[in-house]
RNA sequence: GGAAGCGUGGCUGAGUGGACGAAAGCAGCAGUUUCGAAAACUGCCGUGUCAGCAAUGGCACCGGAGGUUCGAAUCCUCCCGCUUCCGCCA
């Protein structure tokens, strides 16, 4: 959520830049219910003094019979304006919520994400001296998934990992702790499920139309998209000492996404499912540090991806591509054979203060002074999609998978490769 | 799941219908003292929002939502959370 002052007070600005993020919000109709909304508060705020004054008054105890009166006269009058108040104030809030991060200036400008801009690139993608298949065929034949038991369990789109398929997730999970536990982080596990208003303060839309969230029916918990939802719920409603921060959680959570209007082509396999294991980092910084931290959180998955030796590439996200919250996201995107091309395996945003001002998240200066603090996160790994990329990059003409020489020590009898004898 | 108790500012903790936005202590900030620091002493010190250039003023906020009342931190209802005991269970 944006200051509804800064929006007051650059307008053109706000309105410009929801352009630009490719998002509908109506400034025009937000500013005119501001202005109702502060002509209500005034008023109802003189109601109240008065009444607050008879109050006053009755305590000396003269005249009590005239003073109730005029004081039911005014619970009257309140009574009549604070629904229309509320009103105002609901969809207000509607829209205020709906208003995006501001940009920064660095971010390219555009429409999608064929218009975001490579900034980094590591490796080429590989060629193969035979025809390489695509992880779904290569995992079959080697039993290490099963999508129709999957589907015949939980549905399409979720499946079984099976065999050394199993040990090469958690190995990817224990590499990216690793990589970060060495950096630092605190490490956690987190509730795989959150309630309706953390989603709200993150930036998710639980339980509208096209929600990417699944909801659990008559309760108001949800089934996390990523545990960046409960990181950011972990403080709020606090306030954090300057010298506490910068507060670094790497957090390994189930995430659950509907892919709801997403069966498209690119769809098959792995890519897009609706579980996956996630190793997250997450963080919370002084205003001033979050662009420093989030270049941080982008070199460090940059670490982590040239650890597995796949290629990849480093993205700056387009402004028609951010989403709500971002103030400016990277993607890494490895080389994935099934797609011929590149395919995202990890996202890191700085959300600036953002998320902090919906969760009321504060940073308490050395001066005393108050503050919204800054917010990021980051994938450290996400186990399906890494999957993808170690399994086509690795792939050998008879079908066998190379580990990646940093997850070998963590397969049993520090396994170098998969299938073959 | 059953029973009891509790939820107050950054923290600890008083407050059971009008004196309370809230005692006291801690922490913090400014100052006196000091070569400097510590200690001591003095002063300041909750958040949000609305109006205002500002000084300042209004309103709201004592876990959340409703209600009773002229008036609620205080009484009532529901919800959430925590603690203890019992039950159950991985």
């Amino acid at each position: 959520m944006l200051d509804i002052k800064f929006i007051r007070e650059n307008k053109e600005a706000v309105k410009k830049n929801c352009e630009l993020r490719n998002i509908k919000c109506d400034v025009d109709r937000l500013l005119e219910l501001d202005e109702k909304r502060r002509k209500f508060i005034a008023e109802i705020g003189d109601l109240k003094e008065k009444k607050n004054e008879i109050n006053e008054k009755m305590k000396s105890g003269d005249d009590k019979e005239s003073l109730i009166v005029e004081g039911k006269g005014i619970k009257d009058n309140l009574d009549k304006l604070e629904p229309e108040f509320e009103e105002v104030e609901k969809e207000w809030k509607k829209l205020i919520i709906r208003i995006p991060n501001m940009t920064h200036s660095d971010s390219p400008i555009g429409k999608d994400d064929s218009e975001n801009k490579e900034i980094e690139r590591y490796g080429e993608p590989p060629k193969f001296d035979f025809e390489p298949k695509g992880h779904e065929e290569l995992m079959k034949n080697l039993d290490l998934i099963d999508f129709e038991r999957g589907a015949k369990v939980a549905g399409a789109k979720f499946y079984f990992l099976k065999n050394e398929a199993v040990l090469l997730e958690q190995a990817l999970i224990n590499y990216a702790l690793e990589t970060c536990l060495q950096e630092k982080f605190t490490p956690l596990t987190t509730p795989d499920l959150a309630k309706d208003k953390i989603l709200l303060g993150v930036g998710f839309n639980p339980r509208g139309e096209e929600t990417q969230i699944y909801s659990v029916e008559s309760t108001d918990l949800n089934l996390v998209g990523t545990a960046e939802i409960t990181m950011g719920g972990y403080h709020m409603d606090e306030m954090v000492d300057e010298e506490k921060l910068p507060l670094k959680y790497i957090a390994f959570s189930h995430c659950f996404r509907t892919e709801a209007g997403s069966y498209g082509r690119h769809s098959a396999g792995l890519y897009r499912v609706h579980q996956f294991s996630k190793v997250e980092m997450f963080a919370y910084t002084l205003p001033e540090r979050s662009e420093e931290m989030h270049t941080y959180f982008k070199d460090l998955e940059v670490k982590i991806f040239k650890g597995l030796g796949i290629p990849f590439r480093v993205v700056d996200i387009c402004t028609g591509d951010l989403g709500g919250p971002a103030y400016r996201k990277y993607d890494l995107e490895a080389w994935m054979t099934s797609r011929n091309d590149w395919g995202e395996v990890t996202s890191t945003s700085d959300t600036t203060d953002y998320q902090a001002r919906r969760l009321n998240i504060k940073v308490r200066l050395e001066d005393g002074k108050k503050e919204f603090l800054h917010m990021l996160n980051g994938t450290a790994i996400a186990t399906s999609r890494a999957l993808i990329a170690i399994i086509e990059n690795g792939q050998q003409a008879d079908g066998s998978i190379v580990i990646p020489e940093v997850l070998r020590k963590w397969m049993p009898g520090n396994m170098e490769i998969i299938g073959r004898k």
